[in-house]
Order: C-alpha cells, then sequence, then structure tokens
DNA sequence: GTGAAAGCGCTAACAC
DNA sequence: GTGTTAGCGCTTTCAC
C-alpha cells in the first residue's frame, strides 16, 4: 500500500523502492542483502519486510556489472539428448542451483568454425563464472580448444589435455571389470565394439585392452560404432559370421543392443552363442530381452563433482581431479563359453 | 599493439578501449555495435578493426542494466533425461542461439513449494526476457502456476489454462490413428496405458477414447503407470492374465517396451498373442524384438516452434498456438488379433 | 554524424 | 552503524 506500482507485480521494484518503503538508504538494504557489514536489529527488520512486500528480487544484471561477474555457469554439450547427457546436465544444474548459480546451456551441432565460433561468442558476452565442458564426444573436446584460458573450466570425462581440470569416471576400471568378467566365463577373447573416437582412445577401449593383454592374449580388431544404436545392427550381422567371436564388449548399452539385433537377424542366440555386454546401465537396459550386463555410472554424481571442482577454481580454491569407481550389473546377456 | 593490455587476452576488454584505438568516442562504438544509427563509413572501418584487434565482446550484463532485459531466456522443466525433454530443449536452444539469446535451464526436483520457490526466484533475479516450461508432467504444470503474469510464457504440451501460448503436438491425433490402426486389424477393443497425469487427461488419451467412441465400443478402464519403463512391466504381467486384452496402446515408448517384457515373461508372445503400440518413436523403439509400432514426434520442431513463439511475445507481436499432427509408423509389435 | 552527459540497479569506498 | 559519493559498461538523450 506504500507503493501500489510496486505491490501490484508490475515489474522492476528496484532496491531504492525497498530503501523508500524501509525508510533507509539504499547501501543498508544492500548490506542486509549481502551481509557485508551489520545493520541495526531493527532496520533489519524493517528493510526484510519491505522486501517481503514488495515481492523485491536483486538484479542479477547490476550486480554482473560491479562484480564484473555473476553467479552464472555455461554447460557446453555436443548433445543432450542421450542418457549420460541428460543425466550429467541434471547433476551439474542440481548442484549449481543449491549454491545459488545459474546454468546456461549451449548445445553445439558440429566441429565447424562456422558454427562453434559464434556459439562461443555469445557464451562469453555473458558474464560467466565458469564453464563445464562434455567432453564425451568430439564436438565437446573441440569446443574446449576453442575456449580462452583465463575462463575457469572443468572438462568432464574424454581426453584430458594440458592441465585442464576433470571429473569423470574410472572408465578404464569399468572396461577392465567387464572383460576379465568375460574371460572368466571361459571366453579365449572379447571382442570390442568401439564408440566413436574423441582423439584418445576412451577409458572403456583401453581398460579391455588392459585386461586381455594382462592374460596375454592379444587384442583382436576393435570394430568402431556411431553415436546411433543402429550402427550396432550391421556390426552384430558382420560379427555373426566370424566363429572366433564368442563374447562382445560394447562401448555403451545402446550399440549393444543393436548388436544384439544384428546377432539375433543372424540366428545367433545371446548369451547362448555370443555373450554381450554394454556400458552405462542405460534405463532401457533392463528391460532388453536379455537383461544386459552392463557398467552402472553414477552421472547425476559426476555432473555435481564437476560444478563442486568448477566452483571450487571460481573461489580461487584448488581442485582434485575427481575420478570415482564405478560397479559392474551382471544380468542375463553374457554367459559361459559354449561348448563347441 | 595500441593496447598489449587487452590484446593479451586478460579479460576485461570494454568498449572505451576499442573507442580510444579507434580514435572515436564510446557512443560511435556503441552505434555500430547496435546499428541505431548511422556512423560515417572511414569510422565504422576503424571501429571494426580495433573490436577484431582487441577481440571485444559487448557485456551482456551492462546491456541488460541498461534495456531492463537481456537476450536470455529460460527453459523449466520437471526432468531432462527423457527423450522427448532432452530433444525438446535441444531445439529451443538451437533455435534461441540462431536469434541471439542465451538459455538458462532449470529443472525441477519436484512439487513442493521448498524446491520450487527458491528455483523460481532464482530465475527471476535474471534479466529474463521470456520463459518456455515443459509441461510434460506435474512438475512442469505445477512451475507454471507459480510464474508471475508479467513475464512472457510458453508452454509445451500439457494442459492448456488460462491464455499461457502453447505449442504443441497434435497428441490426440496420434492417439487416435494408433487406436484406429488397431481396431482395423481386427481387434475388438483396444486397452490403454496411460502416462502419469497432470491434471487434464493428456492427448494421447483422449484421442484413444475417441476412436473407441467413435465405433461405440465403452473404454476399458485405463491402466496408469510412471515414467519408469520399469512399471510397464508388472502392468504387462497383468495384463496378460485377462483374456479380453488383444491390444494395447501404451502412453510411451519406454512403457510399451515394460509391458511388451510383462507379457513376454507372462508367455504371452507379442504381436501373436497380443498387440502392443507406443507413442514418441524413441531411438530404440526400432531395435526392440519386435520392432515397435509408435507415433513419431517432431520434439526439435516442437522445441524451436515454442522458441518462435515465444521471441514473438517478446516482441509484442502475436503467436498462435501451434499444433502439428504426428506420422505413425508401422513397425511389428501390432497385428492382426489372434483366432480364438 | 558525433561527442558530452546522464542513467540503468547495484555494491564498494569513504566519510561521519 | 549509516548515509553520501562514485563507478561497474553500456545505451540513450541531447546538443552541436
Amino acid at each position: 500500500m506504500a507503493n501500489m506500482t510496486a505491490t501490484s507485480g508490475r515489474k522492476s521494484v528496484v532496491i531504492a523502492d525497498v530503501a523508500r518503503v524501509a525508510g533507509v538508504s539504499v547501501p543498508t538494504v544492500s548490506r542486509v542483502l549481502t551481509g557485508a557489514a551489520k545493520v541495526s536489529p531493527e532496520k533489519f527488520e524493517r528493510v526484510q519486510r519491505a522486501i517481503e512486500e514488495l515481492n523485491y528480487r536483486p538484479s542479477s544484471a547490476a550486480r554482473a556489472l560491479v562484480h564484473g561477474r555473476s553467479e552464472m555457469i555455461a554447460i557446453v554439450a555436443g548433445d543432450t539428448s542421450r542418457y549420460g547427457y541428460a543425466m550429467t546436465i541434471r547433476g551439474i544444474e542440481l548442484a549449481a542451483r543449491a549454491s545459488g548459480y545459474v546454468v546456461l546451456i549451449v548445445v553445439l551441432e558440429g566441429t565447424e568454425e562456422e558454427v562453434v565460433q559464434p556459439a562461443i561468442d555469445l557464451l562469453l558476452s555473458q558474464p560467466l563464472a565458469g564453464i563445464v565442458a562434455l567432453q564425451f564426444d568430439t564436438k565437446g573436446v573441440n569446443a574446449v580448444k576453442r575456449l580462452p584460458s583465463w575462463i575457469p573450466l572443468v572438462a568432464v570425462s574424454g581426453s584430458r589435455p594440458h592441465g585442464i581440470s576433470h571429473a569423470e569416471i574410472d572408465e578404464l576400471a569399468g572396461g577392465e571389470k567387464l572383460t576379465d568378467y568375460l574371460l572368466d566365463l571361459g571366453h579365449r577373447t572379447v571382442h570390442h565394439v568401439s564408440i566413436p573416437e574423441t582423439g584418445d582412445e576412451n577409458g572403456r577401449t583401453s581398460g579391455w585392452r588392459r585386461a586381455l593383454e594382462r592374460r596375454g592374449i592379444e587384442p583382436p580388431q576393435i570394430v568402431r560404432a556411431t553415436w546411433e544404436p543402429q550402427s550396432g545392427v550391421a556390426i552384430g550381422r558382420d560379427l555373426a559370421g566370424d566363429p572366433s567371436v564368442t563374447a562382445v564388449f560394447c562401448g555403451n548399452d545402446e550399440i549393444a543392443m543393436g548388436v544384439m539385433k544384428g546377432l539375433a537377424e543372424s540366428g545367433k542366440s545371446v548369451p547362448g552363442d555370443v555373450s554381450v555386454v554394454g556400458f552405462d546401465n542405460h534405463p532401457l537396459s533392463e528391460l532388453w530381452t536379455p537383461a544386459l550386463t552392463t557398467i552402472e555410472q553414477d552421472f547425476v554424481d559426476l555432473g555435481r563433482r564437476a560444478f563442486e571442482m568448477l566452483l571450487a577454481r571460481v573461489e580461487g580454491r584448488t581442485a582434485d581431479d575427481s575420478t570415482f569407481s564405478p560397479r559392474i550389473v551382471i544380468r542375463d546377456s553374457a554367459g559361459p563359453r559354449a561348448a563347441e
């Protein structure tokens, strides 16, 4: 009632309105907002009431202008529709909001200069505190290369170049576990259908290779799939024609489903004739027939950790790289090697 | 070289730096930036070169402060990991960036006041041009209710209350098409496993009901699933016990996969004993065995349209609600009614 | 066309 | 403790 314009919700209630209603100066309002300095209990109280009454919210743009940056981070990703990405984004957003940060999202549609540069320019015109880059694919890896070095950056997964902070799941351990599991089941070797490369060899593939080499088994030729589950189908058909193939470790669950489909189309039974395992514990992997044996990854937690690392860097604390172990989920798609 | 500090990438290159290097006043630089007024060709040229040389990017925070809002929109969603959500978000982001907008994302973890209100407060402290709310679920629907009316808002899918702009796919037509298809195959009725309710009956369910009623068939009791594909399994088992069930229309593909699993576990063959159809054309629906008959939705396009509508409202143009027709994708999970 | 001056909403520095 | 002053980086009058 002191200020009908403001109370009636017409946008722009500013700090001066609050000051007027509370009968104090603008900086005093600011002081209760930021807690930067002491304010007498009574004025504190009056300010709080005025804020409440006017439904005042400080302008983050004005704050950003003063501070040079704002409580805002950005996520740069090459895709958002795949399970792992989406869950990681969710983890980042949750953790960010809990710390009072908002999150911008940028999805890159390619790696070409003409698409990446404008996206980065737009991003850098924002008062960002930092960036989390999802390096699950080439687009993400590429984007990181174009980011200026002054901005706090944390990369998730992917390759680890020149001193960038990193959060990741121990994919190597996961790949190794899965391969060991298959070998222990009696398979003489394990074939590998890999996710697309991002530059370096991915951890899953390295784990597979290591498990094989530890037992003195020469790793068979890697078959490379695309991110499309479909690509696994043709690969499955090919694999069905090779009698030495009795166990296949796929780079992710979706590819595994494609491979199983291809195998089935070629008359092979899973796990009867050939065992197949995936990676990620996709929500549908449990429903597949046969239910998929795979590696469970906690993507939400991964995202959360990535944000915490970024926050640490923003605040000038040091942040250790964060790696954590995945868990094997044994279901029905892998079994003992068939008798000949 | 005119300004080593700036060219060496030390953050903050401001408009005054550009003005100095170009030998013009600050407003002149602003004029070439915004195109708000004419600038002589030579100065224009000098300014452009200075911008290039210094790698200058205008501060969106400062602009936001002047304009009262910025080229920033927010997406409010209840989930981001499901296929439809993720694709819609992608469509929104792509369209937004093409128009020079950045996008904030907020994922709501519930509908409780204590989680929604802080999220909305944080959001509204940003200089937003508008909001796109994903109303696929209760969380999204609920969030819309708490948004102030002065902010431009477009809702995607879901129920349509009091004059909010809406973009959606014609789910009713989709549900009807699918049900007709099943009925034409000879089934005497079609059972329906619905996605969780959001308040109003969803379009898919309404389409199913309409197709049945048009033929004078009393719609059987609706079975309600959760968003978890798992929930379909138990439902599938139940359905297997009811001999009147020969055709099932599921609210989405993931639930359909669960239902098929439950049916299979109970010894029913699909589509031999019972036909099952889904909705969404999830990427894995094609790989499923049997491949799923479903409705294809163009979520990316949906997101794009939602953004265009929002932009129209922001710019004061009128925006018609946008509804468009889905396409049926016939595969192998539905067939003629089995002979008795 | 172009520059000088004012001001967006806020916080920080400085008196009192 | 508290108010006054200045200033963040930009755009927008308003003279010239």
